[in-house]
DNA sequence: TACATCTTTCAGAAATTTCTGAAACTAGAG
DNA sequence: CTCTAGTTTCAGAAATTTCTGAAAGATGTA
């Protein structure tokens, strides 16, 4: 691996983060060499800066591109594949949570649901169905909750983010404001 | 195994997904066992109904303790160890976010933060470290709304998730309220 | 057509992770 | 102290994942 001392601090990091994050270490390492690097690279380029073979590399940029991480260019006169990430971080940060929502998250909805569709014959199964159904609701919520979130523009995103809890604050003054004085909610909040 | 159909089915799923979350398909299931059983078990109890080795049993076991993810607890005149998760999922879910913080994003937090220390040397390098910055503010912001949002009570939490973009709404009337017909935002706005 | 350049596939080697059974360990009861 | 009922550890077997080199495929050029 030939590459300055800082980067290939970064890159090897991501290596190793990588099985943490049920990736693998040549992704990783991609990954992270195309997101710091100035320039698109072909996968030659990363051969030579990772050491991986080039059927390795290969494999890893197929894997990449199945979560839509990285983008194909060309360049005139060159028959060679470049690529890079997004320029904008957020974007990659989007396309990681959506692809990563596919896998880890959808599956198990549709299983829930497929589960709860059954009746129950026992009583152990009936509890069982219960608590399946707590874990589907709260899935549901985080879910319904993202695909609002992920609609926003960056910049709302970032001013909500920053507010963090001072959201509450807005909540609050928001319930004191439709909150009739005995204590009960209007009609329209809930 | 042994199980009644509708929690097989949920506990061989959980057994799936364990390698796509970073965990193992021993795990996952015993997990999975735990969160749908009635009653709390004992190690022998889930290597009667999941058909695992003792060893196998007690190392998942172990992991998940790790993980903080169950609770032990004991019965008068029983030597035994016996197991449950918590009760409120919103727990669980608590729990699970902060040990795949604690995982998966602070130790690269730590190593930006290092790299971002050093000086570059070349114009690649500044590159990089230039590209290191928009991560490191990246995730220090998630990781501040984060904070903020784990201290939240659940009932609040709710609310909010409920409201999705709605939020949006409540935020853009504060911005109208907070600034200046010309424009402008207010000082304490920002 | 033959050739050059680049990419992909794939069988098997290498490495890593998971799982097991046997042995070691722990702590209360007699 | 010894027995018993439990838990943990650990070396190696089994399974899975990752990685490689060689061969095949694709595509543009002469």
């Amino acid at each position: 691996m030939k590459l300055p001392p800082l980067v290939q601090a970064f890159v090897l990091h991501f290596g190793e983060m990588g099985s943490r994050w049920g990736i693998n270490r040549t992704v990783g390492q991609i990954y992270a060499l195309l997101y710091i690097a100035p320039e698109p690279l072909c996968a030659d380029d990363m051969v030579e800066q990772l050491g991986f073979s080039r059927s390795n590399v290969s494999i890893g940029l197929k894997e990449l591109q199945s979560w839509n991480l990285v983008r194909l260019l060309h360049r005139p006169d060159d028959r060679r594949d470049f690529y890079t990430t997004p320029d904008d971080i957020w974007q990659i940060v989007r396309t990681l949570v959506e692809e990563r929502k596919k896998r880890e998250v959808d599956p198990t909805l549709s299983i829930l649901r497929e589960l709860l569709m059954q009746t129950p014959g026992t009583a152990e199964e009936r509890h069982a169905q219960d608590r399946m159904r707590e874990m589907h609701e709260l899935i549901e919520l985080l879910c319904g909750w993202y695909d609002d979130v992920r609609r926003m523009e960056t910049e709302r995103l970032v001013q909500l983010l920053s507010m963090g809890a001072k959201v509450q604050k807005i909540l609050e003054m928001k319930d004191r404001l439709f909150t009739l004085p005995g204590g009960r909610r209007t009609e329209k909040e809930g």
